[in-house]
DNA sequence: AGTTTAAAGTGAACAATGTTAACATAAGAA
DNA sequence: TTCTTATGTTAACATTGTTCACTTTAAACT
């Protein structure tokens, strides 16, 4: 007769951090509840007992997923020793790097599969803590100061958003040699963006070299 | 006893056209085998007639796609009545239209999933047929007419294709109330992104009012 | 302490999935 | 006509998420 381990513990947190790690390396379709039995030395139905489904796992991945990333790509956003333009520039290079380093992770947040679990979420969560309206404040705040031009905040974040977004996205689905490129590509497509955000006849304060070399007023 | 009906005639054919159909309308994840068999009214396994598996079908669905969306997005690069910024600016609308039109097949040509799929297929493709190629051939033809920057091309390329990757994106993975917003989102991001690319001190022709108002030289 | 109860495990079974293998039929070439 | 091959069928398999009836153990209540 075999001896089982019955009450385990911490099973939950268990199944939680297996979860995760697994993400970080592999993708969130290979997640498996063999996976996670096997890792935990439970049955495969063990889980039920802690989530209603696979889906509410993913639920709980996801929350602690924009947790993460908010921890990780914001914290130049409310730093207030940062010069305003600089802010942008190396939030949007935080954002493009948590993609790469947590491509599967990143997909999970911002991609379709599971879209109605996010939504869920975020319309729960408290909309003022996200890093979209501290993008959005630190636009105000350049409007203020006559860096950014006067324009619709919202809309002028959503461009920022979409901007990084969009190379983040080509970047870990497979469209872009990573190592190579990155680098310059990040900065030409910061300058671009910059360009057309910024107020004309401003002079730009930054301690980025690049960013003084290229967007100084032009006349 | 049944009377089975031995050799469809053209079933191949029906089974391509069928899995676009249905990718038109739901997501490829829900594209199932019994989905495709119980369309053409045959067996399970009847696809395996035709194609080694169904990542085979799905490599023939993908390559379609793309022909589709080539068909669909380049128009306006390749007609030369066209003003050289309203190519662009046409272009990316396509651009956004198709992914919003056909997000299913959008994200099955653009996301991970299939990756592996369509990188096989593009090494084999003759690359100067794609639209990217059509696109760097623009932004070079505006640089020499003095209307673009003059910096590496294939990077404003990317750069470009960044930006509609990232607005089709977003609006296609449920980011945004598509059509209360899109079409001011997409002038908006459009300005932005254009004023980063053009030469200081041209005077831009347009045909369309937006790009005439707000890309003229402020000096 | 002894009993009860509920939480937290187990294994067996389901349907759906992609896939393979053995078999059946029909069409065309010899 | 006969043989071969393309094109279909059915049955079976492993893997997936999920449910159900059962078992064990920790803790709560006399």
């Amino acid at each position: 007769m075999i001896k089982h381990d019955y009450h385990h513990g911490n099973l939950k947190e268990d199944f939680i951090t297996i979860a995760m790690d697994f993400i970080a390396k592999e993708d969130v379709e290979k997640l498996t509840l063999k996976v996670l039995s096997d890792a935990t030395g439970t049955s495969r139905s063990a889980i039920y007992k802690h989530f209603k489904n696979k889906d509410a796992l993913i639920e709980t991945i996801i929350e602690n997923g924009f947790d993460k990333f908010d921890a990780e790509t914001t914290q130049y956003l409310h730093d207030e020793s940062k010069a305003l333009i600089d802010k942008f520039y190396l939030t949007g290079k935080l954002y493009v790097e948590f993609a790469k380093r947590n491509p599967n992770l990143y997909r999970l947040l911002f991609g379709k599969k599971y879209a109605h679990i996010r939504e869920e979420l975020l319309s729960i969560k408290d909309e003022d803590c996200s890093g979209f309206a501290a993008l959005q404040k630190t636009i105000e705040d350049g409007q203020k100061q006559g860096i950014l031009k006067k324009d619709d905040s919202y809309k002028q974040a959503i461009v920022i958003w979409a901007t990084m977004h969009g190379i983040s996205s080509l970047i870990i689905d497979g469209f872009m040699d990573v190592e190579e490129i990155y680098e310059a590509m990040y900065d030409t497509l910061f300058e671009t963006l910059l360009s057309g955000l910024v107020a004309n006849k401003v002079k730009i304060i930054s301690t980025i070299p690049l960013l003084n070399k290229v967007l100084q007023p032009t006349n």
